[in-house]
DNA sequence: AATTATAATTAGAATAATTCTAAAACGAGG
DNA sequence: CCTCGTTTTAGAATTATTCTAATTATAATT
């Protein structure tokens, strides 16, 4: 894995946010003060085909990554802010129904966040 | 409700496929050869704020508006097709386990679709 | 260490999706 | 038929992301 790859990595798994490809741009810059958006776009790329980050996508917003660990998401429909809750792991349960074999599953559960109520 | 918001709403709930905005302009072309793109998304976002489409976000490409009729997707995680499945409702479920009310949710399973495969 | 090959990074232009702005057209109520 | 509020239009503007080609770094080979 790359040197970029490596600390994007990093951030990742240590943010708490959900950050989008600018954010982690800006975060990475302070220990990298040369590097460039596109180079986090590509090893973000990378990263998501290698199945090493998530990907998340808020209708409207830009997209978000996220760690792999299993959790699932809170959304405000109206701000698109974005909240970790822990709900049971439904993949079994899913396999069953599908009846494919599945890789991973996305789910978001929209509410009005106390901001927005 | 306006003119074109009807027919929209009309398409999108007739329509078996995940229409993009600009695939929900061309259909409604053919009726309505004066539309205008902008007209297009100014009722797809009125008619999403009062509920009355699903939004749905495929991570890289484009939104996607859809029925409200509660059903989940199955997203190809390589070329992103979008097909619909009816998995068991999960509302009263999520409800108990995030405490919040919740206004709905978005599933999506990720697999490998024939053709990526 | 010098040479070559391969992969990663850069800069900046290009594209695509969506929103914004201001003006024009429409439609209901007086 | 005039006025007011809404809808639509045209086109510019914005934003997120990708692409292209040149440059640089890394690794592998002599």
């Amino acid at each position: 894995m790359t040197r970029y790859a490596k600390q994007i990595l990093g951030l990742i798994n240590q943010s708490k946010e959900h950050m989008t490809a600018e954010q982690i741009f800006l975060a990475l810059k302070k220990a990298e003060p040369k590097v460039v958006l596109a180079t986090v776009y590509n090893n973000l790329n990378a990263l998501y085909e290698e199945g090493l980050v998530r990907k998340i996508s808020v209708e409207g917003a830009a997209d978000r990554y996220d760690k792999i660990k299993r959790h699932d998401h809170l959304v405000c429909r109206k701000c698109g802010a974005l909240a970790d809750i822990g709900l049971e792991d439904l993949t079994e349960c899913l396999k069953k129904q599908v009846g494919e074999d599945i890789l991973s599953y996305d789910l978001k559960v929209f509410y009005l966040c106390p901001k927005c109520r």
